[in-house]
DNA sequence: TTCATAGTTTGATATTAATCGAACTATTCT
DNA sequence: AGAATAGTTCGATTAATATCAAACTATGAA
């Protein structure tokens, strides 16, 4: 069958431990380079290497020369969404599912989605988006009201230039945590940059996990609220 | 890290050429037997056999013992779930994608996603829905609305023992050929069924692909926009 | 009971691919 | 230019696993 060989040959790719531990770590959105990768998925820098090279011959990640560095990322937004589902798959009916650890809640609760929030906060951010009309979740993945491109112009963000970008400025992405969406596309990331930004919340060192700030979770709140 | 073993073990059952076929067959919904896998997949029964024991312990394939055979079946509507979206990402950004063959526009027609309406055809339904207000697309996947129960009450299918079932009657999945939704879950399943009892469409031998009778598309068109 | 079919288990083989040290290229810093 | 750092390529080794033939178990049919 035609099918199978392709979904084998990303499988496979996303089968190999090392190679695994680095998607997981592009997952955090920040692009790494090739020592860093090496050092995430445990094994020596030729190796790393040779892993690197398949995954963007797969084209699951793409590599950005600067200087002397390769910065490596993932490939695309879709690439992040395919991670996310299998993620979700592994969580959900895992035979043996590794004991959730002490991170996991916190994970839970909001981390990084490639460039955008993911986690409780995520979801709750894009249901009252959608409560107050400012993203219609109806046909062709979702889309931007008037309604919510005033509001958003009004926080900072300028949609319109966004809209000429070839990105999609809605998008939403399949939270594993809990089985809902949050927003992606190019608002995702320019929310997740603006919370970055004024301090609602901070990155932990080495993880995908966001947390908030005491006053940065208040101002959240408004901003779902409001 | 963690997050990567629980991928990796997941990528490495469908990274398996062998595997990866019987996977995409058991995307057409039916449940099929060991040795009906292995001929799909191109392999002796042992090789099967042990292939399809790993698939079991992995969680993404069930077994159902019936006299002396055994019939597998993906473990559950995410697993397809999952497959779609791995095979979405293969069929965007693969570097060499298989030329697309004579099957192709079929299959991006109207197809199986394990047990529901997949392809155009799919996307269009949900879309109806949506437009008359069968269906909201808000917050937790997918809700039926009061008028959504009548309509499809009316239509023949028992929405009210539907949602004693512990699976939900409404949920969508990500169409791989249009990078849009379908429905899936107990009612899409329901609509199917109707469809293939009613002779609209008829499922092409060994194959996901269903083919709309003269007939049927006219009835189909009807049941959209009437 | 006997035969046939469906499927698994065992054991041996072969192939694949992950791994690392060492040598090599390229870029930056002094 | 020379030294240092980032990264890749090469070659050899090793570990994992897919594969099948043959033997075995279980169910159904004659």
């Amino acid at each position: 069958m035609k099918a199978g060989t392709d979904i084998a040959q990303i499988g496979s790719l996303v089968g190999d431990p090392a190679r695994a531990n680095m998607l997981a770590a592009l997952m955090g959105g920040t692009a790494l380079t090739a020592s860093e990768l090496a050092l995430e998925a445990g094994v020596t820098s030729p190796t790393a290497s040779t892993h690197l090279a398949k995954l963007v011959d797969g084209g699951l990640v793409r590599v950005k020369r600067q200087g002397r560095h390769r910065y490596y990322a993932l490939a695309d937004e879709s690439v992040a969404g395919m991670l996310e589902t299998i993620m979700g798959v592994a969580a959900t009916l895992g035979p043996k599912r590794v004991l959730p650890g002490p991170g996991d809640k916190a994970l839970r609760e909001a981390r990084l989605c490639y460039d955008h929030l993911a986690g409780e906060a995520g979801v709750a951010m894009l249901e009252s988006f959608v409560d107050r009309g400012f993203v219609r979740l109806d046909r062709e993945t979702a889309a931007l009201s008037p309604a919510g491109s005033r509001f958003f112009a009004d926080f900072g963000i300028d949609i319109e230039a966004m809209s000429h970008k070839r990105r999609p400025v809605c998008r939403i992405c399949l939270d594993w945590s809990v089985r809902r969406w949050h927003l992606a596309g190019g608002l995702g990331a320019a929310i997740l940059e603006h919370m970055m930004r004024a301090g609602w919340v901070r990155r932990e060192k080495d993880s995908r996990i966001l947390r908030f700030t005491p006053a940065g979770r208040r101002e959240f709140d408004l901003f779902l609220h409001q």
